[in-house]
RNA sequence: GCCGGCGUGGCGGAAUUGGCAGACGCGCGCGACUCAAAAUCGCGUUCCCGCGAGGGAGUGUGGGUUCGAUCCCCUCCGCCGGCACCA
């Protein structure tokens, strides 16, 4: 392949539309208010999930799902929506401050390197993307926005009576930093030393960090959060109307992690103390017979008698020793200490010892639990080691077996009032008790946690607060944006203290004031990139109103799509930051991406995930130079579908590039002298009457298939298409009108390029190919007046018969019984049973004669 | 362990309100063109038996529902992803 002369010159036009389209500003959306703006269009938004510009550049698995969008970008507008479809960097973050700290070259100077490249790369792809609406996150222009919007977290606050963000002036509370919705904590937090930072719970994984693999500590920091749990029920309600994967929402619904209970307090006998344990089990509250603190629990101090104490501290030190990664190696083996004390069930008078043991964890709930060995796996494990009673209280179905724990509903016994109930029942009527004696309550809780919101990094947003005398203090919206000092040594400290610390005249921003030095997430930029796109431009504000409320509508972004390596975690922060925005009035719908679609991986020719160490990274240039980026872009869409895992092969791109070449050689023919000229076969003559149903069957299913983003069954339709009109004299040039503007949107530059050279010889070829009205399809011509059915015996097919469309099923089976192969079948059998399934099938059911 | 997704020719995949399994492409085989090759064009290509006509089997496994199951239900196996002592 590598030395053949090419089947046709993409080479030669490829580029020379992209620098048009760039240079044209061919793809550019109009705002409302800007001249030429047509009202009269539908807007339709549609967005990748914008790219961290990494020094590597694109291979072909990012390049598929920009190719999914495009084409649906490209389609609407020929279908007449005002298009949005706009492409920017995600590029502050890591790798470009490590690099710094390897060769002292500042991170926005590799970051716009990397950029520059990233900009070149998808534009030899032909993406039709306005690039007059480009951003960085890390542009002072954008950030100066992250940061206002920073402010307006830490101005607000969510008040529960009206489930909603408001403004702290709405708060009539003594401590108004209990409420903010930003807000600082000392609190644990992942400290990774190899990174000199603080990590996310999500950046954690098995104890190591997710960029770089470093082991991870916990050590108490203080640190700016985002007050995310108010918003759980919201953003657990929200996702009912979102047109999202359902594997995607319940990732979410899992991570939100919701769950109903109650919440019971026990008193510590002999001491002024109590402990709070929530359960979702209330009904089993009588099959309490032991309890267990988390070892961090701030009562265990307290509780602990004088002789349990060495034990107690011992526990308590190995435990925080252990990382996580330690603690779900051990989940089979319960360990655990008593702590001396004991506490009284509030329903019975019961004292029951109180233990603590590390399978009951801090973070969740009140880092306390009562447990109910007889009904609870883990309280099972853990009485059986060491001994402690187990009482059944909720009877199952079947016989009442002791080896291991019932977890299921049943009929309550052993319970005093509560016996005779189901469990629903049962968990009803102790809640109603607990609140009737003030011993409990009924309560939510969740697995989501408050979002660690601060970094010890320099390549980020800084805080656009100060610190005085101890105290935070916001800075005015005029002083924003915040940007960081120039430094030359982005060395980390090497203590939890941020480089930024390092600028001494940066931080110092008056006589008594210094400024936060700690930098936001990464995720600060992308929670909210898709509303600035609306109005990249806009100096006013972060995003122009009229902009915002055209293109956000009230759905949001019309088709979102991306890897579902953010099926979590930035799909929810972007949710969460749009709920408070719409809450204080700055954006007009609810939910920010109405439908999403994740696009699967691309793997190497060998199966694998592509990888620089494996060497099976297949990038796009390479295949452009070869087959061309028509090419590149069609064998993307043509491997599969869209959501699927696929390998990647350079046979198959050699498949469409072939089809490519015949659909280039519908028009052109190569002359003796080795020009491409127009083919003479070419006429104005009407296509016959089996190529328009061709023809039209191809509108039909082409039209649908985008619609669906089932692309690759779209370009079988075209290849069957085209191989009905290879060979074909005259060629009527309606085919190629018909056949180019369908294949415009996933082809782009042949389109282009073939569509121009029709239109200097040849009527009917007005403008471009790109900006052709869609066509539409005639279902008369797609109607048949004579079907083939087939005829079973016994479900075994047999024969095929011809047909009137919708005979009725006397001429149907009269057809079915003159046959020969069918007659022979059913011998001299007695017909049981007839289906009919019109223009489909007949089915006879035959009793052999035995 | 729990939750979710997926198992179809030599390969990527197509077909589901339950009705012709294998569209389209790759690969492979044969032929045309050519001095020859490449490219291109045509024909064939699920597997097994058969020279053939034809017959049989077949959508991970085993069962079920149905006139009829790749499609619906249950069992098991394999692969991928997520969560992982969440009370």
């Amino acid at each position: 392949m590598n030395f053949q002369r090419k089947q046709f010159p993409f080479s030669e036009y490829e580029a020379v539309w992209q620098r048009r389209w760039v240079e044209e500003g061919a793809f550019r959306a109009l705002n409302p208010g800007e001249p030429d703006f047509d009202a009269t269009r539908q807007k339709f938004y549609i967005l990748d999930m914008f790219p961290y510009p990494s020094g590597d550049g694109l291979h072909v698995g990012h390049v598929e799902g920009y190719t999914a969008t495009d084409i649906v970008a490209r389609a609407k507008r020929m279908q007449g929506f005002n298009v949005l479809h706009p492409m920017g960097w995600d590029a502050f973050g890591l790798p470009a401050e490590q690099y710094a700290i390897r060769t002292g070259r500042h991170p926005r100077e590799t970051t716009n390197t990397n950029i520059a490249k990233f900009r070149s790369q998808l534009q030899s792809v032909g993406f039709s993307y306005d690039w007059t609406r480009e951003i960085s996150t890390t542009h002072p222009e954008y950030f100066r926005w992250t940061q206002w919007i920073f402010l307006r977290l830490y101005h607000s606050w969510f008040n529960p009576e009206t489930r909603r963000a408001e403004p702290l002036t709405t708060y009539h509370g003594d401590d108004p930093d209990a409420v903010r919705l930003a807000y600082v904590a000392e609190v644990p937090v992942n400290w990774c030393p190899g990174l000199g930072t603080v990590l996310a719970n999500e950046e954690v994984v098995d104890g190591k960090s997710e960029v770089g693999g470093f082991p991870v500590e916990r050590r108490p920091l203080r640190q700016w959060m985002l007050r995310i749990t108010a918003y759980a029920d919201r953003l657990l309600e929200g996702l009912d109307a979102l047109d999202w994967p359902e594997g995607v929402k319940l990732l979410q619904r899992n991570w939100i992690g919701r769950s109903e209970g109650a919440s019971v307090r026990f008193s510590v006998v002999g001491q002024d103390a109590e402990i709070e344990v929530f359960t979702t089990r209330p009904d089993t509250l009588f099959g309490a017979t032991y309890m267990v603190l988390a070892p961090e629990h701030p009562l265990v101090k307290k509780i602990t008698t004088a002789g349990r104490r060495p034990e107690v501290e011992a526990y308590q030190q190995q435990a925080a020793a252990r990382s996580d990664l330690e603690r779900a190696e051990l989940t089979k083996e319960k360990s655990g200490v008593f702590t001396g004390a004991h506490a009284i069930n509030p329903v019975n008078g019961e004292t029951i010892p109180i233990w603590i043991a590390d399978y009951v964890l801090m973070g969740y709930g009140t880092g306390a639990i009562m447990a109910v060995p007889a009904h609870d796996e883990r309280d099972f494990a853990f009485a059986q080691k060491f001994g402690l009673p187990i009482r059944e209280v909720v009877a199952g179905d079947g016989a009442a077996g002791v080896d291991q724990a019932f977890v299921g509903n049943g009929r309550a016994v052993n319970s005093g009032f509560l016996d005779g109930l189901s469990t629903a029942e049962a968990q009803r009527a102790m809640i109603t008790h607990l609140e009737a004696t003030g011993a409990g309550r009924g309560m939510v809780t969740t697995k989501l946690r408050d979002w660690l919101f601060s970094r010890q990094r320099y390549w980020g947003e800084p805080f656009p607060i100060v610190w005085e005398g101890g105290r935070h203090r916001p800075l005015e919206e005029t002083e924003l944006p915040v940007v960081q000092p120039e430094m030359q040594d982005f060395q980390p400290t090497g203590t939890p203290e941020p480089p930024l610390s390092k600028a001494l005249e940066w931080v110092r921003y008056s006589e008594n004031a210094r400024r936060e030095t700690n930098t936001m997430p990464q995720w600060a930029g992308s929670c909210w990139y898709y509303l600035r796109f609306c109005d990249a431009r806009c100096s006013s504000r972060f995003v122009g109103r009229e902009a915002e409320h055209y293109w956000m509508g009230n759905r949001g972004v019309d088709l979102y799509v991306g890897g579902t390596e953010h099926a979590v975690l930035h799909l929810l922060y972007s949710r969460f930051w749009h709920k408070v925005l719409h809450d204080l009035g700055e954006v007009s719908s609810s939910e920010p991406f109405h439908k999403l679609v994740n696009q699967g991986m691309i793997l190497g020719t060998d199966s694998h995930k592509m990888s620089k160490s494996r060497g099976n990274v297949v990038t796009p240039e390479h295949v452009i130079t070869e087959f061309g980026a028509d090419s590149l872009r069609l064998y993307e869409m043509f491997m599969g579908p869209l959501e699927q895992m696929k390998p990647w092969s350079m046979k198959g791109v050699e498949g469409v590039y072939r089809f490519l070449a015949r659909v280039w050689r519908l028009a052109m023919r190569e002359n003796a002298g080795g020009q491409w000229e127009l083919s003479p076969a070419l006429s104005n003559t009407p296509p016959t009457l089996p190529q328009q149903r061709v023809l039209h069957a191809t509108i039909k299913k082409v039209t649908s298939d985008i619609e669906a983003m089932a692309f690759n069954t779209a370009i079988s339709q075209l290849m069957i298409c085209t191989n009905e009109f290879v060979n074909v004299e005259p060629r009527p040039l309606e085919a190629l009108r018909v056949l180019l503007t369908l294949l415009s949107p996933m082809a782009p530059h042949i389109c282009e390029e073939l569509w121009s050279r029709l239109g200097a010889a040849h009527e009917g070829f007005p403008g471009h190919a790109s900006t052709q009205p869609w066509p539409t399809f005639d279902p008369a011509l797609l109607e048949v007046a004579e079907v083939e059915l087939i005829v079973q015996v016994n479900g075994k097919l047999k024969d095929r018969i011809r047909a009137q469309r919708d005979a009725d099923q006397e001429a149907v089976l009269d057809a079915a019984h003159a046959s020969p192969k069918v007659r022979e079948a059913i011998g001299t059998g007695q017909i049981l049973k007839t289906i009919h399934v019109p223009n489909k099938l007949v089915n006879l059911v035959v009793r052999p004669t035995a």
